[in-house]
DNA sequence: ACTCGAATAT
DNA sequence: CATATTCGAG
């Protein structure tokens, strides 16, 4: 079971697009004591970077002096079934009333990846389930939803009966940490150190690397164990989005 | 000022 | 068809 973990894991990285920008977003929320403790550093150890990355309009100009502004032209997001399965995770953590492109792109936390990207899937995805619901329970799997039958849609996304506001049903969070040195138990003692902290009131740090930066968010959330998988490997990745018996 | 979201465009 | 972009609300 753990190694359908890592395999998804793996995979997920594997899709990650856009390597080379990314979203300033979360920037503010890192403390001093994380950007230490999660100090990235790329030192290509073991991992390679991969990347199914759609054709991307970079030549050869482009970095020079000029800044690699956000507001430049992004290829194509593909939404594979990995990255839609983060999708549904995140929109059912939030509760399908209270999901919004915003949030769930914060909640996914997938580098590159814009609310414009996210608004046009939710569209979507909201569509599909109305047919869905529509059409009854007559499974009646039209050609074109392959994608969204990839990942199994949430009980409570198709009824509209209230109830299930779900909010802090379970908590999403992930933590990536990527260290191949001594680092690790510093390192999750600081992820500790964060959680308990602040656990009272709330948040925790979700770290997950990036190409050149730490994305960091916070949730309030009840971590688990995460130590465990810390200490068992150098780099892990513990995910305790939705699990509900496990 | 910002973000949602339906409509529309590619 | 899938994804992006636009643009009028709130």
């Amino acid at each position: 079971m753990r190694e359908e973990d890592s395999n998804w894991f793996a995979k997920w990285e594997e899709e990650l697009p856009s390597p080379e920008e990314l979203i300033p977003l979360t920037q503010s929320l890192i403390t001093p004591d994380l950007a230490i403790a999660f100090d990235l550093r790329n030192e290509n150890s073991g991992q390679p970077q991969p990347q199914t990355t759609p054709p991307q309009p970079n030549s050869s100009a482009e970095f020079a002096g000029d800044e690699p502004a956000r507001t430049r032209k992004r290829p194509r997001l593909v939404w594979t079934p990995q990255l839609h399965k983060r999708f549904v995770e995140a929109v059912a953590h939030l509760g399908i009333k209270s999901a919004v492109p915003k949030t769930i792109m914060q909640l996914m936390s997938v580098d590159g990846l814009t609310r414009e990207n996210v608004a046009s899937h939710l569209q979507k995805y909201r569509l599909y389930l109305n047919r869905m619901q529509s059409g009854g329970g007559g499974g009646n799997v039209g050609g074109s939803d392959h994608l969204f039958a990839s990942s199994p849609v949430p009980s409570h996304f198709l009824h509209p009966t209230s109830r299930q506001s779900s909010e802090n049903h379970f908590i999403p969070s992930f933590v990536q940490i990527s260290t191949q040195q001594p680092q690790s138990q510093f390192l999750h003692r600081q992820i500790s150190a964060v959680n308990f902290s602040k656990a009272t009131d709330q948040p925790l740090f979700l770290a997950r690397q990036s190409q050149q930066q730490p994305v960091l968010r916070h949730l309030h959330s009840q971590v688990t164990n995460y130590t465990e998988d810390l200490e068992t490997g150098a780099k892990t990745v513990l995910t305790l989005f939705p699990t509900r018996n496990d």
